[in-house]
DNA sequence: CAGCCTCACTTTTTT
DNA sequence: AGTGAGGCTG
């Protein structure tokens, strides 16, 4: 038998050697998923069922295909680098560069993020004079990427009204622009390459016939682009064509506002008539009470391909759970329960806390810093998303394609050089007039715009013939030098960290070249100007990490989308309330809140050992105090399962006595007795915050109070019947 | 051209 | 409350 399936179960080992048809694994939480997959392929190699060249494994994020292509050349005793294992966006640019020509791209074009792209639509919008409060940018940033991402080219979509129909015409406005320019926003990769499959047989046949085996992770977050992608490389599922096998968890679909598509999952078990469909339910990482919380959380969604999760480790420990007066008294209990972990000898990289939207993270932060606990917020600013990143790699971009109108508006004035509003509008309409990009109608200016213009383009001509023969990295440094960026951050009392962030795009640069160019030599020259647009697409593509020094032992902070993946020891979830988690804005649709649903059961599924819970009566949100009901999802756990920390379970939901009493449990610190605040009085004895009860909607708090006498009226939120205004002259309500 | 002020916004995120 | 963008003034 071989090595490779040691210690594996029989379900994983039915996947693994799953013979060659197609096939779909439904990976629980847990389970072993990653695993799973790369050891197919470890498999289909070593087999001799398929050579390296004849498999593609999809991934969505560059981790999980760096994580992929780790494990694999532990596994395998080969070069994997050749292999195309990657994100639909890396393997979709790999493809076009090899078929520029066919895809109607220049050689080097170059690719937009989302800020780039936005950037590109605002400067569209104001060359075509569109009213921006008529048509946001963002919106139509939205419109054509969503319509992208369903396969959707201007013509194919449908406009009723004139509105409609100019946001139609702006759509085809930005891919000229775009065309023109030789950019490529971040669906189009997809799109485009798609299109290039579908249009161009011997190469479609080529890559169909190329490929034997598909393999997709994470399938359950494909949108409907990604599907029809895979489906045209697999030939339809007709029986020549490649197999695809694809991995995935329909509950913990958490991408639909990204236009991941779940039904993805039915349609390829219809489309491609799988008859494997294996449900990988071993749990691995975390014990047998939270694994019940989980199950019987997601039990309450109906959408459901249905999987039951289970362990061989034992109960472990019930679910903490902790009602407390406010946010900040909910992130101080955290932060107390932080140190006696810690002091017990936990390790802080080992606690996570985790929240659902990242406003929440402020309080926490501000707890942590106070009690100075080392801490990591996730989420922040990318490495290559940094504004000084962004204007060198700018300067890159004009030296690899002068019509790149974004690079160059980016930087035609930073650092300043005297080019100003004035002298950039008399460009854009010569630009505009004789039908080119910023940089060649710089050459047809007259007065002052051409002087200044005409340095800046003599600066950047400059730099492409020095930078013609040197390395990427030195190509770099000469560029932020000759640029005047590094001048310009040095005379700029907090230019520091900038500075060394510059210093470290030089490293990044270097490892590129090392890691990319050694398969073709560096000093050949020629090469160059691939290699550079390599680095570029390889800095859009790949932004970096969201965390700043992995090193330290810090307690990890952040929301539960950012939590997939990942586990830790203890897991403290905070702000479980109605209208937070499950968010207000998800709460109307039966869809919306089975993705919240999905949500919980991922925040629930992290930890190992310990799982907190939390939630606060008052919260503090936009300014404001807000009273919220303890959320729908604490009641989904069983009570078996369940450990109250906090006085009496069920306080606030049914009269506040339990407050004044002190705490309980060896784990939790007393309880601090504190009488809500009062803001409104005589409002026929009812106060904001109060729990009330309605004949028809039942248990709620008030939230807000306003008028009164005859005129008296009270906000109320009742949970899952919603936020109510009741004119207390009308509605009966009685205190509970 | 730069700094200041007002205004609007505020679920979740990767490529 | 806090932030970021865009507009206005010195």
């Amino acid at each position: 038998m071989s090595r490779l399936l040691a210690d594996v179960n029989s379900e994983q080992r039915r996947a693994i050697t799953m013979a060659a048809r197609h096939g779909l694994v439904l990976a629980g939480a847990g389970s072993g998923k990653t695993r799973v997959l790369t050891t197919r392929i470890a498999w289909l190699i070593e087999q001799g069922v398929a050579a390296p060249q004849a498999i593609l494994a999809v991934t969505f994020t560059n981790k999980a295909a760096r994580e992929m292509r780790i494990r694999l050349s532990a596994m395998l005793p080969l070069d994997i680098r050749g292999m195309w294992i990657g994100t639909f966006h890396g393997l979709c640019n790999r493809l076009l560069r090899f078929h520029n020509k066919d895809a109607n791209l220049p050689q080097l074009f170059q690719i937009l993020d989302t800020a780039d792209q936005l950037a590109a639509i605002k400067r569209l919008q104001k060359r075509l004079d569109i009213d921006v409060d008529r048509y946001p940018p963002r919106d139509l940033q939205n419109f054509i990427n969503s319509a992208k991402e369903t396969g959707l080219r201007p013509h194919d979509v449908d406009a009723w009204d004139e509105w409609s129909r100019r946001r139609v015409e702006l759509f085809a406005e930005y891919e000229a622009q775009c065309q023109r320019e030789g950019v490529v926003d971040f669906p189009e990769l997809l799109l485009r390459c798609y299109e290039l499959l579908q249009r161009n047989e011997p190469l479609r046949r080529h890559y169909q016939v190329r490929f034997r085996h598909i393999l997709v992770d994470e399938f359950q977050d494909t949108n409907r682009l990604q599907y029809l992608w895979l489906k045209l490389l697999a030939s339809d599922g007709a029986a020549d064509g490649a197999k695809l096998f694809c991995v995935g968890d329909d509950d913990q679909s958490i991408y639909r506002f990204r236009g991941a598509e779940v039904g993805n999952m039915r349609a390829f078990e219809r489309e491609f008539q799988v008859e494997e469909v294996i449900r990988l339910e071993q749990n691995y990482r975390s014990c047998g009470h939270i694994l019940a919380a989980a199950n019987a959380i997601i039990a309450n969604n109906r959408e459901r391909l249905g999987k039951q999760l289970w362990t061989e480790r034992g109960h472990g420990e019930p679910v903490r759970i902790y009602e407390a007066f406010s946010d900040t008294d909910e992130a101080r209990w955290i932060v107390e329960e932080v140190q006696a972990l810690v002091r017990d000898g936990m390790l802080r990289a080992d606690l996570a806390l985790l929240y659902r939207s990242n406003a929440q993270s402020r309080v926490l932060e501000h707890q942590l810093f106070s009690a100075g606990i080392p801490y990591r917020v996730y989420g922040g600013l990318r490495f290559f998303e940094r504004q000084e990143i962004k204007h060198a790699l700018a300067y890159l971009r004009l030296i690899a394609n002068p019509d790149d109108d974004t690079a160059f508006l980016r930087v035609v004035n930073f650092p300043t050089r005297g080019i100003g509003a004035r002298s950039l509008e008399r460009l854009q309409d010569v630009a505009r007039d004789g039908g080119t990009g910023l940089y060649a109608g710089a050459a047809r200016l007259d007065g002052k715009p051409a002087k200044v213009l005409g340095a800046f383009v003599a600066l950047i001509e400059g730099l492409r013939v020095e930078v013609q023969s040197m390395s990427l990295a030195d190509m770099v440094e000469h560029v932020i030098e000759r640029s005047g960026l590094r001048a310009h951050y040095q005379a700029d009392r907090e230019g520091q960290e900038r500075l060394e962030n510059l210093d470290e795009l030089l490293n990044a640069a270097a490892n590129f070249a090392a890691e990319h160019g050694s398969s073709r030599s560096i000093d050949e020259s020629g090469d160059d100007a691939a290699t550079l647009a390599e680095f570029l697409a390889h800095a859009s593509l790949e932004a970096g990490d969201h965390q700043a020094d992995a090193g330290t032992d810090a307690v990890q902070l952040m929301t539960v989308h950012s939590a997939k993946g990942l586990e830790f020891d203890v897991v403290f979830l905070s702000g479980l309330e109605e209208g937070l988690f499950p968010h207000e804005n998800s709460i109307m649709e039966s869809e919306g809140l089975e993705e919240e649903r999905r949500l919980m059961y991922v925040a629930v599924t992290r930890a190992r050992e310990r799982l907190y819970l939390s939630f606060a009566q008052t919260r503090m949100l936009h300014g404001q105090s807000r009273y919220n009901l303890r959320s729908r999802f604490v009641e989904e756990i069983p009570q078996s399962v369940q450990k109250w920390l906090s006085p009496i379970k069920g306080a606030s939901q049914f009269g506040r006595a339990g407050y004044f009493q002190p705490g309980a449990g060896a784990t939790s610190p007393p309880a601090r007795a504190r009488a809500p605040e009062p803001v409104r009085r005589d409002l026929d004895g009812l106060q904001v915050g109060q729990n009330v009860r309605h004949a028809r909607f039942g248990l709620g708090v008030i939230v807000a109070a306003e008028g009164s006498g005859a005129d008296a009226r009270v906000q109320v939120n009742f949970g899952r019947q919603g936020v109510k205004w009741l004119a207390l002259a009308i509605a009966k309500l009685t205190p509970a």
